[in-house]
RNA sequence: GUGGUUGUAGCUCAGUUGGUUAGAGCGCUUGAUUGUGGUUCAAGAGGUCGCCGGUUCGAACCCGGUCUUCCACCCCA
């Protein structure tokens, strides 16, 4: 054999199976979204490099996919730097364009640009493809989807309330049972670091306390302390480690907590908000908890936090994220314009599903009748039949070839056709088609109508 | 980006201390069955052992590099 061709690492095709299931899962966020009022739109894949560089962080920008300019690329960059080998300062005089790391970023983009023509609050959704240059590993890919709705304009916290019950909405629709929707605020983040007096090592703090049920308690301390955050900040933070219970009960000791903190007492007012709305509204599937140890996410979250978990037992990442970030469209020039927003990882979903055997017969039905071809004059009779069973919206299709009928009939079988039709003279003296069911065995004789009506 | 792991037929995988012609199951093709698939039986096709280089009389096997897979870290959906 010849070498194989290849895709690039962290890259999938996918085969009519996978489609029909991914388009089974986006065809139900999509109709939740639209359920919810949010409309679509999309953007490019590609932005200029200054709209997406520095906007998540300085690991962020190592995993932005550059794209190499068009041309003598090499023509405009400085000697000094060629010599030097300085790939970061080249990398801006080579590149002027990237790969779409998220859809957040860009819609704040879209916002900016053509806030004369939109009518705020804007509920938007997007279901596309981003690039991140990241080693792949399990439900971890260099190309993956997407399906983002955001709302811009508004600070109610209805807002957060709908999101968590559009998650809801969603994971229950799927029949994905017992997923947790894990809730913090930013703002109680920022309290309880103003507390323990580590106010600037916020970010080390939040990274450092998001893996506590990764590495532990003790792992926590070794972390935080290396980051050089004091020993008696760590002390007054140990209730956190041990926090359990309901969510009113979190949030009392938060309150004990933060008694100090003004931003801490807004960010449990915020919860407290959320919970008890979603409470007396309720959940059909998922279950809403607050997690103070939930820190991840972009730097760019001001309030609310979400991360949706998949059902215990099923080793996966989080599947959906989300939160509320007070001023993205500042950083394009557009200030006092609030967003709130949450994130579907639909391949990560997939894996879940296929792994839970949650993806339903019909995500892989298709053509539902397949005729027989026994010639040139029996092919026309059978057309004659196909388009009137497609006129009704009934899949159906002629082998192409006048081969033997047992390959026609594997054909059939292969492809999990339900029904075949066999017409040939007989059939046609009589005005009749042979309809076989392919899971019984059984075959009669009839007319078209009859046909029609009974595999429809 | 760091450390580890994986690669043999279309698929899932065997392959002994380095030794002559690299195997199995499933799948595929053909026939038993010229108007009947899924079961059965028989026969057959299919491999540059990821790729490049090295050691050796001799490499799927040992060594180096590279690509890929998966995993941990980092980070994240």
């Amino acid at each position: 054999m010849a070498q194989k061709p290849s895709i690039p690492k962290g890259t999938r095709d996918f085969s009519p199976d996978e489609v029909v299931k991914r388009n089974y899962i986006m065809d139900t966020i999509k109709s939740c979204f639209t359920t919810y009022g949010f409309q679509p739109i999309e953007t490019p894949s590609f932005e200029n490099s200054e709209t997406l560089m520095g906007k998540y962080g300085e690991e962020g920008d190592r995993l932005i996919f550059k794209i190499l300019n068009s041309g003598d690329y090499l023509a405009k960059v400085d000697d000094s730097l060629y010599v030097a080998k300085d790939s970061l300062k080249m990398t801006g005089q080579i590149s002027e364009k990237a790969l779409r790391y998220d859809l957040t970023v860009p819609f704040a983009r879209y916002v900016v640009q053509h806030q004369n023509e939109i009518t705020f609050p804007f509920k938007r959704y997007q279901m596309q493809p981003v690039w991140r240059a990241d080693r792949p590993q399990k439900g971890r890919f260099r190309e993956f989807y997407q399906c983002d709705a955001d709302v811009v304009g508004s600070n109610s916290l209805w807002q957060e309330v709908e999101l968590v019950q559009l998650y809801d909405a969603v994971f229950s629709q799927l029949q994905l049972k017992g997923t947790t929707i894990k809730m913090n605020n930013r703002k109680v983040l920022s309290g309880i670091a103003e507390v323990i007096g580590e106010a600037d090592k916020l970010i080390d703090f939040t990274v450092a306390l998001d893996k506590l049920d990764k590495i532990g308690e003790e792992g926590v301390k070794k972390e935080l302390r290396e980051k050089g955050i004091s020993e008696s900040a760590i002390d007054k933070v140990q209730p956190l480690f041990t926090a359990s219970g309901s969510a009113s009960e979190k949030l009392n000791l938060l309150s004990t907590l933060l008694a100090s903190s003004e931003v801490g007492r807004k960010g449990i007012e915020e919860l407290s908000f959320i919970v008890n709305a979603v409470a007396s509204l309720g959940l059909q599937s998922a279950t809403l908890e607050i997690d103070v140890t939930l820190a991840r996410g972009l730097n760019y979250y001001t309030g609310a936090i979400f991360e949706v978990s998949a059902p215990a037992g099923v080793a996966m990442g989080s599947i959906g994220g989300g939160g509320r970030y007070d001023d993205l469209t500042g950083i394009f020039g557009l200030k006092n314009m609030s967003g709130v927003g949450i994130s579907f990882g639909l391949d990560r979903i997939y894996l879940v599903l296929e792994e839970l055997n949650l993806f339903p017969e019909t995500a892989s039905a298709q053509t539902k009748v397949l005729f027989i071809n026994f010639g040139e004059a029996e092919a026309m009779y059978a057309m004659n039949a196909i388009t009137q069973l497609r006129l009704q919206g009934i899949s159906a299709e002629l082998y192409p070839d006048a081969a033997k009928m047992g390959k026609q009939m594997s054909y059939a079988d292969k492809r999990n056709i339900p029904f075949a039709v066999l017409a040939g003279e007989s059939e046609i003296a009589s005005n009749t088609y042979t309809l076989k069911n392919m899971k019984t065995g059984e075959q009669d004789a009839m007319d078209l109508p009859s046909l029609v009506k009974k595999v429809q």
